[in-house]
DNA sequence: GATTGTGAAAGCGTTCACAGCC
DNA sequence: GGCTGTGAACGCTTTCACAATC
């Protein structure tokens, strides 16, 4: 008989929001909300409530029918879950613009990634202290990985440095990595990247702003329909617009 | 007869990877190379031939067979899809670590995004320069927008501070936003939004390394062979991963 | 009466596999 | 022979709709 605690894997895009459901539950939790429905969570997460009833059914069946979910005990589960029982001290790779904004922001440490280090190539950035951590020299990285327990690394070099020092957290001991450098890595199909592009978010938007200035200047092709729609703002009102 | 510009709608998936391959195709361009075929594109891309190719097809029929894709005609039709015809000054909202780092962030005036203005709340911060740009108080955000013509605002305030930026920055006539702050933004449909949510990407990375754990630890369910997965590391090796 | 949990349907996105073209 | 462009198959994700439950 398999542990109840091991159930049926959970879909990435399931995975990808829970931590949005769990940030408002948090929130409801510090305004003492006791309970809540799938169509309200829905209404803050900004998705459907079809969708958070399916997304948090693959965690168990925590609420009650015709009353909700208690917050609390729901925000338990989800912690669970996303396996945030523990911290996760994390390492940043690259001292410069990003690196000490990354480390300066609270949000890390507060959400249960302390910035164990800080460190750099640059034998002049070592030495700093950068959002309370030392700046240390990137060749310390595999005693700091271990001596830390660290598993999860940040990218924060430039483009041209990234694929170097990716490597060098995988020698270290790292298994998931978060990039922010303008660039593809390549390591083993058993390390775990996710990237945070910001150019191309960028470009992303930029996309549907030229699409739309297409449209508004009549070179829409069969229906410029689509163009009522923009002129029918309702001010800055949304909630629930996704049902 | 429809203009030709205006081809079918591309779907989201594919425009979120346009960025990765204009990023690959310049840098080929820089290397001098003349010419590359889907499947060298896909290797340096990190994704599978058939993908690039589908979403090479949207923009229309620009390869040969027999042959590839031109690389510098690839860029210019890529660039012209996502309307990188022309730069689209950005403001920041929030002059704090973060917009402090995106306006020092050479890479975003570089690729097209001119960081037009930063403005804040706090007239303490009014006055001084981030990367190059006088930060403004934000009661002129309007003006601001208006004068220099800005579709698109980046919302790097803290989580408190990020609706009420958002509502002004729509207010002002911004109709795409990139949101740093860790919060469902509202606004009117007519808004593109999209969110760098960093607590949320670790939280994920979280996630995948609680369950290797799970699994290493003999608490997998059914087959633990995901395990020796994780054992072959064929050292930093991947490219055609994806294949 | 309200609200969850979930099969079934619909909609997207990815991959296959091959005809078409150089 | 090599490589693109694409219909068709597949798989994942979202949404619907309703029985089960409080």
């Amino acid at each position: 008989m398999p542990s109840e605690r091991t159930r049926r894997r959970i879909p990435e895009a399931t995975v990808a929001r829970l931590p949005v459901y769990l940030r408002i539950l948090g929130e409801l939790a510090d305004d003492e909300v006791e309970s809540i429905s799938s169509d309200g969570l829905a209404d803050l997460a900004g998705v459907n409530a079809a969708k958070v009833r399916k997304d948090l059914s693959f965690l168990g069946s925590y609420g009650t029918r015709g009353v909700g979910y208690v917050v609390a005990y729901l925000v338990y589960q989800v912690r669970r879950e996303l396996g945030l029982t523990h911290d996760w001290p994390v390492v940043i790779v690259g001292a410069g613009n990003l690196g000490h904004a990354l480390a300066g922001h609270g949000g890390f440490s507060q959400r249960g990634f302390p910035v164990a280090a800080v460190v750099d190539v640059d034998p002049e950035k070592v030495g700093s202290v950068l959002g309370g951590v030392l700046v240390r020299h990137i060749d310390e990285l595999s005693e700091i990985v271990q001596s830390k327990q660290i598993n999860i690394g940040v990218v924060a070099t430039s483009a041209s440095g990234a694929q170097d020092a990716a490597e060098r957290l995988v020698r270290a001991g790292v298994t998931s990595i978060l990039n922010f450098a303008p660039v593809v890595l390549s390591v083993p199909r058993s390390v775990e990247v996710r990237k945070v592009d910001l150019a191309a978010e960028l470009q992303i938007l930029s996309y549907y702003e030229h699409r739309r200035s297409l449209a508004a200047h009549g070179q829409g092709s069969s229906h410029s329909a689509t163009v009522v729609g923009l002129a029918t703002d309702n001010g800055v009102a949304r909630r629930s617009a996704n049902a």
